[in-house]
DNA sequence: CGACACCTTGAAGAGGTTCAAGAAATGTGG
DNA sequence: CCACATTTCTTGAACCTCTTCAAGGTGTCG
């Protein structure tokens, strides 16, 4: 068992960066090697956890790729973001200690368990965790105006481009190419969230083809002119 | 100055119950009196912080009713939440230690200014403050799902209708009445919160008003079949 | 290799926007 | 306190974007 708790560790994670707070001294970092219970595969198209479950923890993926998504009674269906490596999930369950969401492995997957009663001792006395919980529910927070000011504000073209910013800026923060990506998602699960109809991201897509802005080979996507998206996004102030 | 100290006192808060954590020790509750280090008036209209400003605090709505939106570069508004007295509202500033968004008085307001070093400090030793911080900005989260279902999901007249009896919920948690209200913004505001245009919202105010379901005299509204409402925004499940 | 899920494209239609004009309410200054 | 300016709200008509419905094509996985 002592090589599992070596690999839990998270002062030996090359995600540590992304997920857990910088600059922390020795001791403290060893305390954070208390914050992970376990890790946890997810299987491709398995839940995570779903709406109406218990909420004990909060997950940092580890690898893989997920969305979430909440469930109206009548049937609609939302999905409120996508999910990478070094993100954490779960935030949502915190309020009525309880989720509200379903969290849906996009590919196969694998998270860090961490306790949130363990997230809340630790945090009361490494100030720097503290910060950090802080920091990633602000974070998220401040994603889903962003995300607000896109369903409430932008057309069909320019959402589709902002989509695709955000997730090449993300990638290329985790070392991929800034060209270069394969969407993990289906045309309707990035209707959903950003509010159209899968034939309309389907056009859009196509639109951007025949416009020379990126190629699209169904989920292989190559960025020509990241440029001309952000002129599509933002069309008065000329970059 | 006694009296100031008196009048800032948390312990003798009648919103205590919607902004603070219940159930706390008369030790806790004291301790509690030191988050508030002013309280300050705005007046309708201005702003009590605006994106781009250094962040320090997070605000307790005393007495008023706001607005907050989000502006991009070229000039897009969205409007991405109202609030009212006992609601708490600054979370988007932890992050970067920067406000993202501008929050405006909707009419004369005054809010209690909580020092977020000062938050943070006695949350990490009352343990019901933090977690009653961490169950704020979760409630947030899980409001902007709501947000997104709706931006994402719904047509107009659905959205108004949540709108609607997501702001008579929140009055009557207040105290006041289930069926009437006034509205605090204007068309245009309500309609970049729920991501339409002003004459779409007027337009919808009128058909619910012919349908006998709300009376719409101006900012004047008075709720005459709530479950019709509710059948709106829910159409597949009959109440 | 065949079944199934996913994607693309076309054509018709609906819901919401845009533009425009006038009415009602609100605020301001004399 | 009243008159005027300004803001806000309502309503109509034409237009446009996105949706809906439909069919066929492409890719993937057991």
């Amino acid at each position: 068992m002592l090589k599992d708790t070596i690999n839990i560790a998270c002062s030996n994670c090359n995600l540590r960066e992304l997920c857990m707070p910088i600059g922390l001294g020795a001791d403290d970092l060893v305390r954070l090697d208390d914050l992970v219970a376990a890790r946890r595969p997810v299987k491709r198209g398995s839940s995570l956890f779903r709406a109406g479950e218990k909420f004990t923890s909060l997950y940092a993926i580890r690898v893989g790729f997920f969305k979430t998504c909440v469930t109206t009674e009548d049937g609609r269906d939302q999905v409120t973001g996508f999910q990478m490596a070094g993100e954490v999930i779960g935030l949502d369950g915190i309020v009525n200690e309880q989720h509200t969401c379903n969290a849906i492995a996009l590919e196969d997957a694998e998270v860090c368990v961490m306790p949130f009663d363990r997230i809340e001792e630790i945090s009361r006395e490494v100030v720097a965790l503290q910060r950090h919980v802080h920091k990633i529910m602000s974070r998220e927070i401040v994603r889903e105006h962003g995300v607000m000011l896109l369903l409430g504000s932008m057309r069909a073209e320019e959402r589709l481009a902002a989509f695709l910013l955000n997730l090449i800026q993300r990638l290329q923060a985790r070392g991929f190419s800034r060209s270069d990506l394969v969407l993990r998602m289906t045309r309707e699960e990035i209707g959903s969230y950003l509010g159209m109809k899968l034939e309309t991201v389907s056009r859009t897509f196509s639109r951007f083809s025949e416009d020379g802005i990126v190629e699209v080979n169904q989920r292989h996507i190559v960025i020509r002119d990241a440029e001309a998206l952000r002129r599509v996004v933002n069309p008065q102030v000329c970059h």
